[in-house]
DNA sequence: TCAAATTTAATAGTATTACTATCATATATT
DNA sequence: AATATATGATAGTAATACTATTAAATTTGA
């Protein structure tokens, strides 16, 4: 899978950035060092003159490359969704099984990412606590719906839309297969929030995974012959 | 039920708040019309001078009530969520059937606020809304444990055990109650929100609510005998 | 390989935000 | 009436989120 996902290019809309960090050692350099930065600071504090100096580049420099701090967010998250899609996709596209591809899709979009330098110089379990702490910020906005339209979110609906057709496909006859898949998308990251920060709030913690409750909750909520 | 209500107070955690501003005029105002602002705006362009030349009042005297924006979302927060107990606690104290009580409890917490003027200078509607738009902001922070171990969270917290601990009492063998609790609450909460922005990522919608969703999908989960 | 084009860096500047401080005035309490 | 307290007005600071301009470095391509 290394070898496969080094020649990938994850496509995000362009409307996103103003110039692609992938054409450049300088936009390469904003976006490996945007991700340490964020997790190290939180979204708030993060702030492009810090990363100018860091990066030892200049803060207007970072402004021809992203609008602001938020556009840099929706690349990064959109990235990552594109990364789970791709991984998502390639794990489950041989299984015919409805159900085992279910398992199988479900625990690839709810595990924690342990190790994956597969891209050089994205940071793909970092990026995955970002994604945990930040998204919510990146489509909870006066200007979401704008921007949904401009299709800064495609990525994401496309992902909820393909667990949603493999919800479907084992359970033809469930009311809410869409509701379900976004509930899984969604809750996934909240269940890891809280357990690190709320843990009387969840089941999951050192030995459950929010991977085990999600599995078994899609299959009891399912009707179907075999649970996988 | 409304009278009842006008003359409950809702106990927030005194360190969330400078003054109370229960205690004045003034500190009645700042509560009321920042939930019309934050509503109109959103939580990121609302401000305190903005806020004082609404209520024709001064920015420093809003700082007398809260230290920032952040603390003031915060208590409107607790409150929509302390309310939201009384509502719930209320509706399911008299229930003894369990999956009756159930049953009442992810109506109350899942349903939309239609229109309860019981507490004159909060718009409770528009509270709903800012839940679901901003509450999240209010926790995904750096500052998050060090709030929490302030209690900044407890009626949420305490929340989430409420309908755990009705949870259990359906079903004493199901393995995840907390979790399924968090996702109740926080899964609704999102239901609306892609409802209103994404709909093609639910199958809420004019005829089906996120109640019908997540109470089909909490009874589904559960073994139980009686589906209500 | 030299000139032109492009990219990056450095500096400065603006409007706004998120406060803090000070002092005056209005209102309530005793 | 004296005192305390709450509020208002004004000013000020450091940081943020940019934009603009110009200079220097690097790339490109003829």
């Amino acid at each position: 899978m290394d070898r496969l996902m080094q020649s990938i290019k994850i496509g995000i809309n362009e409307k996103i950035y103003v110039k692609d960090p992938e054409s450049s050692d300088l936009g390469k350099r904003i976006v490996e060092q945007s991700i340490l930065m964020i997790d190290e600071m939180g979204f708030e504090s993060f702030t492009f003159r810090k990363l100018g100096d860091r990066i030892n580049s200049n803060e207007s420099s970072i402004y021809r490359y992203f609008e602001n701090k938020h556009k840099l967010l929706l690349y990064l998250t959109s990235w990552y969704w594109g990364w789970l899609e791709y991984k998502m996709v390639f794990a489950t596209n041989s299984i015919s099984e409805p159900h085992i591809k279910l398992k199988k899709a479900i625990e690839v979009l709810t595990q924690t990412v342990k190790e994956d330098i597969s891209f050089s110089h994205v940071n793909e379990i970092l990026l995955n606590k970002i994604v945990i702490n930040e998204y919510s910020k990146s489509y909870l906005t006066k200007e979401v719906d704008q921007e949904n339209k401009e299709g800064y979110f495609v990525i994401y609906k496309r992902l909820v839309n393909r667990l949603q057709e493999i919800i479907i496909a084992v359970d033809k006859d469930y009311p809410y297969p869409s509701s379900l898949a976004s509930t899984v998308l969604e809750g996934s990251l909240h269940q890891y929030f809280l357990r690190e920060h709320f843990p009387k709030l969840t089941d999951c913690n050192a030995s459950v995974t929010p991977t085990q409750y999600f599995t078994d909750l899609v299959f009891r909520a399912l009707n179907h012959n075999d649970n996988g």
